[in-house]
DNA sequence: AATGATATGTTATACTGTAACGTTTAAGAG
DNA sequence: CTCTTAAACGTTACAGTATAACATATCATT
């Protein structure tokens, strides 16, 4: 759930890069340089990053990266399901699967930073049950929940 | 859960004023005249408001209000749990129960724009059980539901 | 190669929130 | 009742997040 800091994050950037290969391959979009490169980047670890924060590094590697290169970015990204939102933090971070599930609902620690996206069908019950006894039809559904994870604590 | 249109908002402002000054004479916080104001202006619809609308309107009120003045008095709110911040939105609401519960979680209709608060021992207790599960200590939560409320459905 | 759609570059600006310091107001001590 | 001090508010400036609007380039197909 939340990684070790010594886990091979390689392998969570390959997993994720080729993920977003077949995804964007099934339904026909682009995956062109750029984008590639900024899932890349927010992938660098499982802490979210800023846009501004993906701006820097994209300054630094193209002469001409501007605000609006970076968002048009992440709403691709966002739109495929290739990354999530977080609201509290107003910052980006990978989806693990984006061809499954889509409610964005993350553990998300505050001393690392670490956010790890989380899936239960507990959680999916009560929103639905609860939703339902009121008579709301959910669209889209943001949890996130703030703390320490295991690794951080004493 | 989500008023009628038609419902006699007035009560709920009164009700939540009332609340309010009992709340801030119990932890002998002052609620000022500005303050007052604000809460009341944060309650004037279910729907959640932004910080520059609230700025707007005490503008037109005082002549020197500033984004400052209102941020502040957001804050005093927030932490007295008489209000809640809706992250998805950047915007604020009036808590229905300042006294009791804390996390803030919302069904928000994407039609009116209403934020109804939720209170759900299911819900509590997938968010603990599943926190638990993997051993992670809840410090906050933020819900947000959002999709279409019963007024708004065909 | 010509065309049209998609993606990116570029400039400017809007929206949201905070830092830092000065002034006023209010509550308790003497 | 004044003095002191802490809390609240005023004021200026700026930081951080996001988008509008239009120009140019790239790609997939004719």
């Amino acid at each position: 759930m939340f990684k070790k800091s010594g886990h091979n994050h390689g392998r969570c950037i390959a997993s994720a890069m080729k993920t977003a290969e077949s995804l964007c391959s099934a339904r026909s979009a682009r995956l062109t340089d750029l984008r590639r490169r900024v899932l890349e980047l927010v992938w660098q670890s499982h802490q979210p990053v800023g846009a501004y924060e993906l701006l820097d590094i994209l300054k630094a590697e193209r002469h001409n990266a501007q605000p609006p290169t970076v968002y048009r970015t992440l709403d691709f990204l966002l739109e495929l399901g290739l990354i999530h939102r977080i609201e509290s933090l107003n910052a980006y971070v990978g989806c693990t699967a984006p061809d499954t599930s889509h409610p964005s609902q993350f553990l998300i620690c505050q001393d690392c930073g670490a956010a790890a996206e989380i899936s239960d069908p507990r959680l999916d019950k009560a929103i639905s049950g609860l939703a339902a006894d009121v008579g709301f039809s959910i669209l889209r559904r943001t949890v996130e929940v703030e703390g320490q994870c295991p690794n951080c604590q004493p």
